[in-house]
DNA sequence: GGCTAGACGCGACTGAGTCGCATGATTTCA
DNA sequence: TGAAATCATGCGACTCAGTCGCGTCTAGCC
């Protein structure tokens, strides 16, 4: 895991650990993507910072979310292709955890488990070195499973909706 | 794992076994898509397909590709998106694997491992009713560890290509 | 062999993402 | 602190993957 940014530190003090120039503009994107409440992809990015700095162009999202891939300071996701081919991005914690997705409601679920770093510590002893893990879990969240079940049980979700 | 196709059977077998008509064209994509050597992305299967079916069109790789995840039939990774935004596809065998995603010379290797299988049972365990796993690491693998190390050892990988 | 639902090819369309350029802001160093 | 150099931004044109509706064709079924 070399390189991971630290476990409490924003993504404003990583960028400065990096040497990235600091502007507005980023400042505002890495705050939106950091508070996010939930999963943004580039266009709701691009939404939620035009309502707050109407100038800023897609061109600079698209931009700034690139640089911030490339120093590895977010995660892209596309949380089993849910709503279309969009791309999810996340801070990195410092602290991995995995998605589990809802094939039914749509629900992401944040979990961790020391078998996930078990598994990781396993491949990094085969010798490969393992810089980011991303686990993405589709199926269906307890709820929608329990809302399933029909008498005879475990029937499984419709493969086309 | 509801609906997870048998170990052997092609995906041909697999579409009939789900009522999916059979076309020419469908089964040369299918063909296509289990012969692959590597993965390949939409625009990959269309070139190869347009060498043995001049005629197909673009729409139809598409429309095929969509109805082919909608029953589950294949999986689609980006494997750490390292050509841009591509999607990739691969039937879906039966058996589980994970793939680990060489960062430095873009070699894709396709990996299984007990506790994989135990994280998912754990996750069965919560309630959650696991359908698709993905599991995408990104990485050096050991080639290029053992090509980046230098006499101090364990360099990261240049974060700005 | 004939019927019908569903698949195909076509071509126009959409919209996400990229690029080069001129201008503006940030950082550095005297 | 202020000037110079460097880098980021906004702009708008552009590309190209993916989608859609339509008329034609074909697989699967009787």
């Amino acid at each position: 895991m070399a390189n991971q940014p630290s476990e409490h530190r924003s993504l404003l003090a990583d960028a400065r650990l990096h040497g990235l120039r600091i502007t507005a503009q980023r400042r505002l994107l890495f705050e939106l993507i950091q508070g996010a409440q939930e999963h943004l992809d580039a266009a709701g990015l691009l939404r939620l910072a035009q309502q707050r700095l109407p100038s800023i162009h897609r061109a600079t999202v698209y931009r700034t979310l690139d640089l911030l891939k490339r120093h590895r300071l977010i995660d892209e996701l596309d949380l089993m292709h849910l709503n279309g081919e969009k791309h999810y991005y996340e801070a990195k914690t410092g602290s991995d955890h995995f998605h589990l997705a809802c094939l039914i409601c749509g629900r992401i679920e944040e979990s961790t488990s020391p078998l996930f770093e078990q598994l990781k510590e396993e491949i990094v002893r085969q010798g490969f070195d393992v810089e980011v893990a991303r686990l993405e879990i589709g199926g269906r969240c307890p709820a929608c499973r329990a809302r399933a079940v029909g008498p005879e049980g475990g029937e499984k979700p419709s493969p086309c909706p």
